[in-house]
DNA sequence: TTGATATTGATAACCATTATCATATTTAAT
DNA sequence: ATTAAATATGATAATGGTTATCAATATCAA
C-alpha cells in the first residue's frame, strides 16, 4: 500500500495499474498485480488516489491529495495532470441539472490534450 | 445494421450492445452479437450514435441524428437522455486549455442523474 | 509463545470486446 | 439467368483488463 502510493507519487501524473505494477516489478520490488489493484482501489476510497478512463479501456490512477471537488486537465501523451478551478463548470452542471429536473446529478470531466513539454 | 439502428432508436435512450443485443434475441430477432457491436460501431463512425461510458465497464450507446458537437445529460437509472447546450462548458474548458498551454484539447463530460419520471 | 486476524502474491475466473473464419447474402459482370 | 467476386453475417475463439480465490505469510493481541 505504502510502496505503491510511493511509487505513483513519483510518477507524478496519471498512469494505469498495469504499468505502476511493470515499474515496481523492474525496480525489484516483489509484489503482486492484485496488490497494486488492492491498494489503487483503497487508496482512492480513502480520497488520496483519482482516477479517470483513458482513450483505451484501461482505468488510470493520480496521486491527488486535495480531497475537495475538482477536476484536472490531463496530457495524453506523458500523463501529466494539473489541477484545474471548475467553478464556472460547476454551476452550468447544477443550472442544466435543474432546468431539466434531474436531481442527485454527478458528473465525470475527462479533458485532455498534450501539455507544454509534450509539444515538439 | 438498419435492424441494430431501429433497436437503438426505440431504445430512446442509452444501452449497452449486449442489452440491445439481448433484447434483439428475445424479440425473436437472427442476429449476432458480433453484429450488434459492428453496427453500433460504424453507426458511430458515421454519426448517428454517440457512445458514452456507463458507471460500470459497459460502453454504452445512444441514437443521436445531431453531427455537431454537444452533450448529453443521462439518467442513471432508465437511461434516457436529454441533449444540453454546452457554450459555457465549451468555453471554460478552452479558456483552461489556454491558461495551461495545453494543446489539442478534448473532452468528455459524463453528466448523470435521475429523471423527472425516474424519481419516486 | 500462540492463536486469531489481516495482508500478500500467484493464479484462476470473469466478462466486455475483438478477431477469426466458414457460410450466407448481395452486387456486378457476363 | 449464370456466374463470380465482394461483402455482410453469425458462431465461436481469443484478448486483455480487472476481480475472485486461496494458500502462505505477516501482523497483532493475549
Ligand atoms: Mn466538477
Ligand atoms: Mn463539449
Ligand atoms: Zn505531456
Ligand atoms: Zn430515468
Amino acid at each position: 500500500m505504502d510502496l505503491v502510493y510511493e511509487a505513483l507519487v513519483s510518477e507524478g501524473g496519471f498512469v494505469s495499474a498495469q504499468d505502476l505494477y511493470r515499474k515496481l516489478k523492474d525496480r525489484g520490488e516483489n509484489i503482486g498485480l492484485a496488490t497494486v489493484y488492492r491498494s489503487l482501489q483503497s487508496l482512492s476510497e480513502s480520497g488520496s488516489v483519482v482516477i479517470a478512463r483513458g482513450d483505451d479501456s484501461e482505468t488510470i490512477y493520480s496521486a491527488c491529495e486535495d480531497g475537495t471537488h475538482h477536476h484536472h486537465l490531463r496530457c495524453k501523451r506523458c500523463g501529466a495532470s494539473v489541477k484545474i478551478d471548475s467553478e464556472e463548470a460547476e454551476r452550468w452542471t447544477a443550472s442544466v441539472a435543474r432546468e431539466y429536473g434531474y436531481v442527485e446529478v454527478s458528473h465525470t470531466f475527462d479533458i485532455v490534450g498534450i501539455c507544454p513539454k509534450c509539444q515538439t
